[in-house]
DNA sequence: AAATATATAGGTAATTATACCTATGTATTA
DNA sequence: TAATACATAGGTATAATTACCTATATATTT
């Protein structure tokens, strides 16, 4: 008897875990487990070993993100799958990073997703035409020399620190405070992050540090 | 031979139609069309009579609320479930002045569609758990004058409106052109808004209406 | 030893946000 | 009719952010 190839549907969203099921099930070759949030998503990994896994990326108590993160740092053997309702590039980019073999968002139609599924157990990557374009982009950038779009990486220490202050919607006083330094010392920090990832406007700061971090 | 329920399904993502499909055709006495967006369901709605119209609120083309409204204003007998990704309060309130019958979030589990389903063809309300908050809050208003948390009922529309460009990190100058207004009303605005909700502080607004919305 | 990067701190100016005012026209309510 | 709420718009003041400077001490690299 033939071992069944296993997959794991994790969402927190019955109903897309339902479609999801119904859709997969019609290959017989398939055998589903399910999981409602990334903590049991990453237990069920561990425990259940499946070949696949289907990873929403917003879930709670841990993000479809933090499992593939824990899941690679432990060297698990299992392909994953993200499924998601946002196409934000910074996330894909970091999906890509960390080893993400396919990429679909829920808009794209059903059959994407068993197009995904049976991509992925051929050992290929299947990422959702909806999303060439940040592919595109983003082979362009590692060709030539290593424009990250976060900019992240021009950043020193200390100006790393002030950012992430910065995001939690700090003034420059309380930053200087909390840190101890003079609000000049913040104030040039900001201004030379600014300049260093060629931001400029009135809380172009703000917004970017925002974003940077709202995805981590 | 009796005549069958005839129930809508709206949605422009197929994997929740799907699911939606799955869960209503275990009951046999429904007959069950459908619709990937809101300009079809319109359509679907005026030639094909159904008693129930199960409406996505965020579709391309016409959005479920606007469905919701142009059958309300035509006068069409037909009840209408909301079914939404945002447990968004000024919509909800929307939607219950518009008379719809249950409004469902995607969130809820799968068994919530049909308990809601069978509520709204029985000739009653639902309303999913999770925004039972907001319709006590909304009878409360009705009867005394409460203190909801979020405060976002002491605000005019035209500060609800302006709010909303402030989440998006919006300048005032910005707004007033958005707005074709001048940038002095928005600065009143604001203002008005700070002190209605007690806020005070730097950025205490942006980030007031950053924590409202992003909730959503 | 010299050059470079970094953290620190100060100066100045322009733009913006908040915090107070006043005031007018309109619409609704008592 | 009088009172109230609201959208609009202006004035003034303070604090904050961004955008430019300069400058010093320390550590690292060439």
């Amino acid at each position: 008897m033939k071992k069944k190839t296993k997959i794991l549907i994790a969402d927190d969203h019955s109903l897309i875990r339902n479609g999801l099921l119904q859709v997969l099930e019609s290959n017989s070759e398939l055998e589903i487990i399910e999981a409602e949030n990334g903590k049991n998503a990453l237990l069920l990994i561990q425990s259940e070993k499946p070949d696949i896994a289907i990873l929403d990326i917003e879930m709670p108590e841990m993000s479809g993100f933090e499992v593939a993160e824990k899941v690679k740092y432990q060297g698990l053997a299992i392909d994953l799958i993200f499924l998601t309702m946002l196409n934000d590039e910074t996330m894909f980019n970091k999906a890509m990073d960390i080893g993400v073999k396919g990429y679909v968002l829920k808009e794209n139609t059903v059959s994407e997703i068993s197009n995904c599924v049976e991509k992925v157990l051929g050992g290929n990557y299947y990422i959702s035409p909806s999303l060439s374009g940040f592919l595109i982009r983003r082979n362009d950038n590692s060709a030539s020399s290593a424009t990250h779009k976060s900019g992240l990486h021009l950043l020193t220490a200390s100006e790393k620190k002030i950012l992430n202050l910065v995001s939690e919607m700090m003034t420059s006083q309380e930053i200087a405070q909390e840190l101890n330094i003079s609000i000049k010392t913040v104030q040039n920090h900001r201004s030379n992050i600014c300049s260093k990832l060629e931001l400029s406007g009135t809380h172009a700061l703000l917004k970017y540090a925002m974003e940077v971090t709202k995805t981590l």
